[in-house]
DNA sequence: GCCGTTTTCGGCCCGACTGTTTTCAGTCG
């Protein structure tokens, strides 16, 4: 699957362009090709194959043959073009926060740097070619050797799981400076997406009120440089290194600035263009005829003076949203409320930390009617994985421990191991003494998608099993794990009920948001875990409805919503 | 380069902050 390969070349090709000084509408045209391409859930050489590109939105005749040439040739003749035509080592200098094509186009002409390394090179010698760059001036250059230092040690993007807690301190403290006025996040984190590039946190404040609360945020425990800071606005960087921009509003701007801040950009701008149909203006400030606000003190009212229901903010990726919308098919989406089960949980007979008990008391807390405990299975000796016998012990352990509570039914169940070639890790007379079998990947995880699909599909088709357990075994930031061909994973799921497992994980959140939603499109059943290795783990589950949120998932596609009844039918059609 | 309830050409979202200017360009979101 190569997806993320030519979404990476046309963001190539649009940053060369940029720095070119090329038209920027087509710029921009790459940058959503490049979008489309990388978020696409099916392997674009299908679609290839199939003569379909051109029906994904942003892919036109032009475009559609780059994709052709490249997957036939392994190389684009446009991009070598614009190789030639500017030093590839440019591409990194964009990197640097607050330099940008413009910038980089100068430090070449103007003083024939070409890459991070000469730039650095430029400052430690304290080069005096670069005082001849327009517009450079000493401040500019403080900040662009501040950078230079920072993405050397920093990484790459935060998980969403890392970003929560930061998050939760950062409100409080700007919270506490005003005065009851609401303080929320916007920005990717608010869309839910796995990772973030940085934080965007919303307040709520007149203007006299405004200048506390912008203080209270640069003042924040963990702010460890403020990088801008006006009245209404302001950027800092915390001592992990990540960005978080605030900004304020009045109350009868806040709903539209929400809207604004949450994003994704390419949603804001569909709505704006819907704006702009209706003769009406759209920025942060509210929705406007002329001089007259009608509309922006909450989200709703936006969407509704827009002519459209409101859209979810884990919807609002420019990808299909706005359509559904028009059409009144968007989808009731899963809740955390709804969940009322959780099928994946470890406890000390393998690698988890607490006891059967513990869970049970910590399930039973959380509201929960349904569980299932599946500690490893015997090839996972690092993991204390259970061989057969005692596995059959502990199916008689948590049997025990389930008579006494009549409130919550809890199922034994296991992990088991898929093996290299699709096989199980106990004989089926041993699967057959549990109630709930989560097969899942943990050896020979970098097989490609010819592989790997065939190796799921085999455990789906086993008799004994329910669920898949992490399809990919991707970590994210960490490893990524195996290609799968989710299309025909989740036919093989839908066909043979088995669910498919959102792991709820914030490390994993596997299946991602995308294979989410081409699973739901084909008929196969969702299942959110938290593989919880203790009792606080269970709270993860709110990423994984959140990763169930983002692929389109309703209450019915996801059976941790389902009462008890049918989940024991569910079960029950497989033997 | 894409696209169409103003369609095959002519548009394509908009404002805050910074640093360098001498009235504004560049960057960012």
């Amino acid at each position: 699957m190569k997806n993320r390969e030519i979404a990476d070349l046309f963001t190539q090709m649009a940053d060369l362009m940029e720095i070119l000084g090329q038209d920027s509408f087509r710029v921009n045209s790459y940058r959503k090709a490049a979008r489309i391409v990388g978020e696409l859930a099916r392997p674009i050489e299908d679609l290839a194959a199939a003569g379909e590109l051109t029906t994904l939105p942003g892919i036109g005749k032009s475009t559609a043959q780059k994709i052709e040439a490249y997957l036939k040739t392994g190389s684009l003749t446009q991009l070598e073009e614009l190789k030639a035509q500017a030093p590839e080592g440019l591409l990194d200098l964009l990197r640097l926060s607050g330099l940008g094509p413009k910038t980089a186009m100068r430090l070449w002409k103007e003083a024939g740097i070409t890459s991070l390394q000469d730039l650095q090179q430029a400052f430690e010698k304290q080069d005096e070619r670069l005082a001849l760059v327009h517009g450079l001036g000493p401040k500019k250059m403080r900040q662009l050797w501040e950078s230079l230092m920072f993405i050397q040690s920093a990484g790459s993007r935060v998980r969403l799981g890392d970003a929560d807690a930061v998050m939760a301190d950062l409100v409080a403290s700007v919270a506490a400076a005003n005065d009851g006025g609401r303080v929320v996040p916007a920005g990717s984190f608010r869309r839910g997406r796995e990772t973030v590039g940085d934080l965007d946190l919303l307040a709520e404040a007149d203007a006299q009120r405004a200048e506390q609360v912008v203080h209270a945020f640069t003042a924040a425990s963990n702010v460890r440089k403020v990088i801008a800071a006006g009245p209404t606005k302001a950027s800092v960087q915390l001592a992990g290194g990540l960005q978080v921009d605030l900004r304020v509003v009045p109350a009868d701007s806040f709903g539209s600035a929400l809207a604004y801040f949450t994003g994704s950009k390419s949603h804001n701008v569909r709505l704006r263009e819907i704006a702009l149909k209706k003769g009406l203006k759209l920025n942060e400030y509210g929705l406007f005829e002329g001089e007259r606000r009608l509309a922006g003190r909450d989200e709703e009212s936006i969407y509704e003076v827009l002519g459209l229901p409101f859209i979810e903010p884990e919807l609002r990726e420019d990808a299909g949203e706005i359509e559904a919308a028009r059409a009144g098919a968007l989808p009731r989406l899963v809740r955390l409320d709804d969940i009322r089960a959780d099928f994946h949980m470890h406890t000390v007979a393998s690698d988890g930390a607490c006891t059967i008990d513990e869970m049970i008391q910590a399930c039973r807390k959380r509201g929960y009617r349904c569980m299932a405990i599946c500690d490893h299975s015997a090839s996972e000796v690092q993991a204390n994985g259970l061989k057969a016998d005692r596995l059959l012990q502990h199916v008689r352990d948590i049997r025990q421990a389930a008579k006494a509570c009549k409130d919550i039914t809890v199922l034994a169940g296991s992990e088991v191991d898929i093996l290299k070639d699709g096989s199980l890790d106990y004989d089926d007379s041993v699967l057959a003494e549990l109630d709930f079998v989560v097969a899942s990947c943990h050896s020979h995880l970098s097989m490609a998608a010819p592989e790997a699909t065939p190796r799921i599909i085999r455990a789906i088709e086993h008799r004994y099993v329910n669920c898949i357990g992490h399809p990919s075994a991707r970590l994210i930031n960490a490893r990524a794990g195996m290609e799968i061909d989710i299309a025909r994973i989740a036919q093989a799921a839908a066909a043979n009920d088995v669910a498919l497992e959102i792991n709820a994980h914030y490390m994993r959140l596997d299946l991602r948001d995308t294979h989410v939603r081409a699973a739901v499109q084909a008929g196969a059943r969702i299942v959110i875990n938290s593989d919880a290795h203790n009792t606080e783990e269970l709270s993860v589950m709110r990423f994984g409805v959140t990763t169930a949120r983002r692929g389109w998932a309703t209450p019915d596609d996801v059976i941790n919503t389902w009462p008890v009844k049918k989940i024991r039918q569910f079960l029950a059609r497989k033997r």
